[in-house]
DNA sequence: TATTATATAGAACGACCTTTCTATTTTTAC
DNA sequence: GTAAAAATAGAAAGGTCGTTCTATATAATA
């Protein structure tokens, strides 16, 4: 196997099992158990254990804004509820069971800034990408539901946790529809 | 010092640094030396760290239900708005950095059902605190408000990372007032 | 005051963690 | 085909963690 396909892999068990069990619950021996490589080929490719989870949350930050790009109209009027559309499509295929940002700050935050910088500078980078809608259509008060559907979105993720995110999604969207007919 | 004023210490510091570090992040070493306790008065009143988890969340819990009681009149109008604005007070002034029960649950599911249960049931009778509300007022679609409003304070606790309790609650009160008036 | 229960400091244990080391084998590139 | 680079298994180092042990001191109770 060769050298690159060796590093996705490990990045993608990493990825998993850093999901399911959070960072500071997944040991690198089992990483590497269930990635099949040795110990070494890892400390080759990252120089520490946080490294790991540094580039971990880069590569899931890109996927989810490929992931948002991909299912948005940008010039729809609409473009609001796409985007919460989009979110929550992508929280029902690759983040059903919490958030992988919210765990990095929690779990780093006071011991690893640069993990809290990029896991908060993603969470920060969702509402300037509302803010930006709203400023393009003008209105005062689109600041204003930048900021709510941010927190619906927030609160979606951890709803799943409680009912599930098929009935967590089917909410956020009711509610996204309310607050931007509200607004306008 | 009496035996149960250690004890009360005891919790007191260990939900502080619980809430403050995450559980997997304080070690028993830093709680005594906080609490100025001994390592085996700690195990003279709980056989196990996890057990001394449960007894944080059950008290804090507990206390959670007593603030709400005591900042909610039951028999207004507006429960909904008032149970909102108690919620956000509490997240003021005891949960200004993210949610406890949230955090027991991520850390300890599949690891001790016993904690990972006391933390979803709480979630829970929050939402069930709501739907009671509901059925009150009688109208079908109040079921569905039960779960968005649950939602919009799971949002909120989470949205407080990012823009601060201040304005995280502002934005809540100000969602709740939409989606009660749209959904009666 | 005598007795019993509780708290004390600190060492020790075993398990687990991240990281490093070693020596061998496989792959890559010229 | 040969030399350099990378991957291998596994042990070992060095640290931290939860838990237990020991032996002494303090406090509560009768």
């Amino acid at each position: 196997m060769s050298r690159s396909t060796k590093k996705d892999k490990l990045l993608e068990v990493a990825e998993r099992l850093f999901y399911e069990h959070g960072f500071r619950g997944v040991g690198l021996k089992q990483i590497i158990q269930e990635a099949d490589i040795a110990t070494m080929t890892l400390y080759n490719h990252f120089p520490s254990k946080n490294k790991l989870v540094e580039e971990v949350l880069r590569q899931r930050e890109e996927r989810y804004w490929s992931y948002l790009d991909a299912h948005i109209e940008k010039d729809s009027d609409s473009t609001f509820i796409l985007a919460v559309e989009a979110h929550c499509r992508w929280l029902k295929e690759e983040s059903y069971k919490g958030d992988m940002f919210l765990r990095a700050i929690e779990d780093y935050a006071g011991t690893d800034n640069e993990i809290e910088n990029i896991a908060r500078n993603h969470k920060y980078k969702l509402l300037q990408y509302f803010q930006q809608l709203a400023q393009r259509d003008g209105k005062d008060n689109q600041q204003d539901l930048a900021n709510q559907l941010t927190l619906l979105l927030e609160g979606t993720t951890s709803m799943t946790t409680l009912i599930g995110v098929e009935k967590a999604t089917e909410y956020a969207i009711v509610m996204a529809r309310t607050l931007v007919q509200q607004s306008s």
